[in-house]
DNA sequence: TTGTTTTATTGACAAATGTCACACTTTTTT
DNA sequence: AAAAAAGTGTGACATTTGTCAATAAAACAA
């Protein structure tokens, strides 16, 4: 499992072998099972998760019951409630498995840790997190600029993997649209 | 000038005299007036800048004209077309002031080189960096699971300030509405 | 001060999207 | 294999939001 991370870092940068014992004593493997939540509402996140394997997705619940996803997580990609991590404060967000995942996890303090002591580490760190921004960028100005059908072709133009793996409903969720307007724009062509 | 930018530093955690000075050296002065250019679509992004006084904003226009606004940057505040700045590419944003405004700028480089000396610096970066990420993903959320009202109550909420110095059609493009959607939303009350 | 531009409001109407109910299919569980 | 759960599609209709056009007020510039 640790292998799949370290093929990842490799080809965001390349990481020393020092660097990379270091960083394996600071995560730990955990199996999720489909539907299997990370992290409830309410409680306090305390891990921050590398997905190895499998599909996982952070949402909101509102008042009516209805789930809004921010952020889905497939192989290759970072997942935590960051403000609950920040914060300390009990999350406003779900975290659950979508499919059966592999993930590697830790905690912020020992993040912090070994990004003091392995410098390329942090490189790559930094970079995701950069990357990471540019997208939530592109992703606001999606929402606020464009009509229902434009969202969802700028999404499977820029997410062709996820619309593979994940239910219609929850795409519709992650555009803001119901699942009704989804399946319509998609009759249309 | 500079001793706001210092004011900022010292309230966002304190960074000792050494590395301020360090920190002088990488920025320079720069004043805009209202309705000045950044940044313009299509040019390359070379500069990021710490608000010392004034307004400015982040928006696209799209193929009918019509603004969207991407982001408000009042006092103390940081604003860069950070994809452009990253990737070398021709922006696909403008930005300009929406007051007479006063900026310290600096370019990647310099960041880059003043961050690896100056580790408090650093820190307040970083913590910045995580805190706006926070907030993006609050708009996010915003935008893909709030009505019209529910959007502008949450940021007159969160943002009472903008409120007072921006104009209303300005605010509703934020939002993703149009303005009369936004004065209609206020006649009610 | 006068004229120009920007901003805000409002009405009438159109278009987009949501809601609800139900049928049908596919997937998962027992 | 059967039953249950999850996912998708569709029609009828309601609601929200956008569009266009016009007006007025406020801010700004000459």
């Amino acid at each position: 499992m640790f292998d799949v991370f370290q093929q990842y870092l490799t080809a965001k940068g390349g990481i020393p072998d020092t660097e990379l014992a270091l960083i394996k004593t600071a995560f730990t493997a955990k199996k999720l099972r489909k539907k299997q939540y990370f992290l409830q509402e309410g409680d306090v996140s305390r891990h921050l998760a590398f997905v190895c394997k499998g599909c996982l997705r952070l949402y909101t619940l509102d008042e009516k019951g209805n789930e809004h996803i921010i952020q889905f997580a497939l192989d290759n990609w970072w997942i935590s409630d960051r403000e609950s991590l920040l914060s300390g404060n009990p999350s406003r967000y779900n975290i659950d498995a979508l499919e059966d995942s592999e993930l590697l996890i830790t905690t912020p303090e020992k993040m912090k840790n070994i990004i003091e002591k392995a410098p390329n580490f942090a490189k790559v760190m930094n970079r995701a997190q950069q990357i990471n921004f540019i997208a939530s960028q592109r992703r606001i100005q999606a929402a606020i600029s464009f009509a229902a059908e434009e969202k969802y072709q700028d999404f499977i133009q820029t997410y062709p993997d996820i619309v593979q793996r994940v239910p219609q409903h929850m795409i519709a969720s992650y555009l803001g649209i119901t699942r009704e307007t989804l399946s319509r724009i998609r009759k249309q062509k």
